[in-house]
DNA sequence: TAAATAGTTGAATAACTGTTCAACTGTTTA
DNA sequence: TAAACAGTTGAACAGTTATTCAACTATTTA
C-alpha cells in the first residue's frame, strides 16, 4: 500500500469538501496560465503601458517617458506582453508603434479600479 | 536651467500624445494600487484558492491539501489576500475558515479564463 | 491539566522579476 | 555610404516573492 508522495502530509479535515473542490476546480495548467494572464498586470510598469494604450497607440521611446524607464526596459516589458497576446506592434519607419490587442484589457483595468477605490 | 534628473535621458517622439496621455493616466500611486491588486491573481497558489474560496468556505489544512503546499504556505498567502481585503475569515473551534470578502473576484477570475482560452 | 490539533509567525533560502548596461539590428537621411 | 536614431537582446544585478522549517499561540479533549 504506497503513499501519496505528491502529497506531502498535510491532514484532510472535510473530505467530502476538498472531494467536490477539487472536481470542480481548472486543472493546475489552467490555473498556471490564469496566473500568467494577471502577471502582465501586477506591476506599475506593465500596469502603466497597458493603461496608456487603451488611450492611444505608442512608441517606445513615448512609452519610457511615461513610464520613466529606460527604452530597453519598456521593451522588455513590450515583448513579455506581445507573448501574452495583450499588445500587437507596427513598425513606421524607425519607430515602431504598440497597441492593444484585446479589448479585454480595458475592462480588466477597470475592474481592478473598482476594487482598489472601494478599499 | 536645471536638468530634469527624474527623466532619464529618453527622447520625447511626440510630443502632444505624451502630454495628452500624461494628463489622463491614473496617478503613480494609482497605478501602483492597482498593480498590487493584481499581484493577488498573479501566483498559482493564489489563484487556485481565490478560485477554490469562490466554490466554498475552506479551512487551511484542506486548502493546503488542494494546493499541495504545506499549511504555512498556505496561511502566508492568505494573510496576503486578506490584507489585500480579497478573503475573510471566522474560526469555529480550532478550525479558520476563510471565504471571500469581495463579490468581484469570481468575476476577474472568470475575464481572466476567457482570455486564457483565446488564446 | 497535559496532549493533540489547527493555524500563525519570522527567519532562511531559492527562484523569479524588473531594471540597467552594452552591444547589437533595422531604418532613415545627410 | 556613413552617421544618427529607434528599438531589441542578453548578461548582470538588485529587489521581491513563495516556500519550508521551527517555534510559537489558541482551542479542544482525554
Amino acid at each position: 500500500m504506497e503513499k501519496n508522495i505528491e502529497m506531502c502530509e498535510n491532514t484532510i479535515i472535510h473530505k467530502e469538501i476538498v472531494e467536490t473542490v477539487k472536481k470542480q476546480l481548472p486543472s493546475d495548467k489552467k490555473i498556471e496560465s490564469l496566473s500568467n494572464f494577471y502577471k502582465m498586470f501586477s506591476d506599475p510598469t506593465k500596469a502603466k503601458i497597458l493603461w496608456a494604450l487603451d488611450i492611444t497607440e505608442m512608441c517606445v521611446c513615448d512609452l519610457a517617458v511615461i513610464c520613466k524607464v529606460s527604452k530597453s526596459a519598456i521593451s522588455h516589458q513590450l515583448s513579455a506582453l506581445k507573448e501574452a497576446n495583450l499588445v500587437k506592434s507596427r513598425r513606421d519607419g524607425k519607430i515602431v508603434y504598440y497597441s492593444l490587442a484585446d479589448s479585454c484589457v480595458k475592462e480588466i483595468l477597470e475592474k481592478g479600479v473598482i476594487h482598489t477605490i472601494n478599499e
